[in-house]
DNA sequence: GCGTCACTTTCCATGGAGGAAACTCTACTG
DNA sequence: CAGTAGAGTTTCCTCCATGGAAAGTGACGC
């Protein structure tokens, strides 16, 4: 079989911001924006496809007496996230090529 | 270090593509067709594309009276996909994060 | 020479991605 | 409370990628 490449997850800038969020509990817009060295209009963009696929959710919080957004995978995302990986490895390591 | 994701192998077809053809000498392109179930114009713009970057070659050879074309990844090709896949393991892993 | 097979290329319509800038909300400041 | 600034968000627009449909091309086979 060939597990499922996930479009929502695939693309580069999504890929790492699934990476990013993986092992962490969350993580907040401004690092996410640095680390990925992107602008705030793209990486909203991006948030706002993984929210709208349920992969990601935001949370608003006081820090530094300025509301900030922390953002997080939900479990679907994770799992999805996780999916998407196995399918690459798969496809890695060629499994299930009938070649 | 983020090791780089290579563009013109990320798209899932051109990924697809690629880890068919690593495994092998070559393949012939109706092969590939029928394996990554697209059309033959989709297919044979991947392979422009793959091809304008240095990735694949074709050859044309005769079998059962017609001519048909066989696909292979080229040194570099084969290099920037295993370079690729190494990127995208690095991800998984959450190699070099800062968090 | 003619039709056919096996791709290739063109044309076109759709969708994703990102920059710039306008907009919203919240939190301070005076 | 009005005013201002910070932190994202959304809109507008433009560009590039992708893919289907169909026309085009080259090599055979008859």
């Amino acid at each position: 079989m060939t597990p499922a490449l996930d479009p929502v997850i695939h693309p580069i800038q999504r890929l790492r911001i699934c990476a990013l969020l993986d092992p962490v509990t969350e993580e907040e817009f401004a690092a996410l924006r640095d680390l990925l060295e992107t602008s705030d209009s793209a990486l909203s963009k991006q948030l706002s496809a993984l929210a709208g696929a349920g992969y990601a959710s935001q949370r608003r919080a006081t820090r530094g007496g300025r509301s900030r957004v922390w953002v997080q995978l939900t479990p679907a995302g994770r799992r999805a996230f996780h999916g998407h990986v196995a399918a690459l490895t798969a496809l890695a390591n060629h499994a299930g090529d009938p070649d």
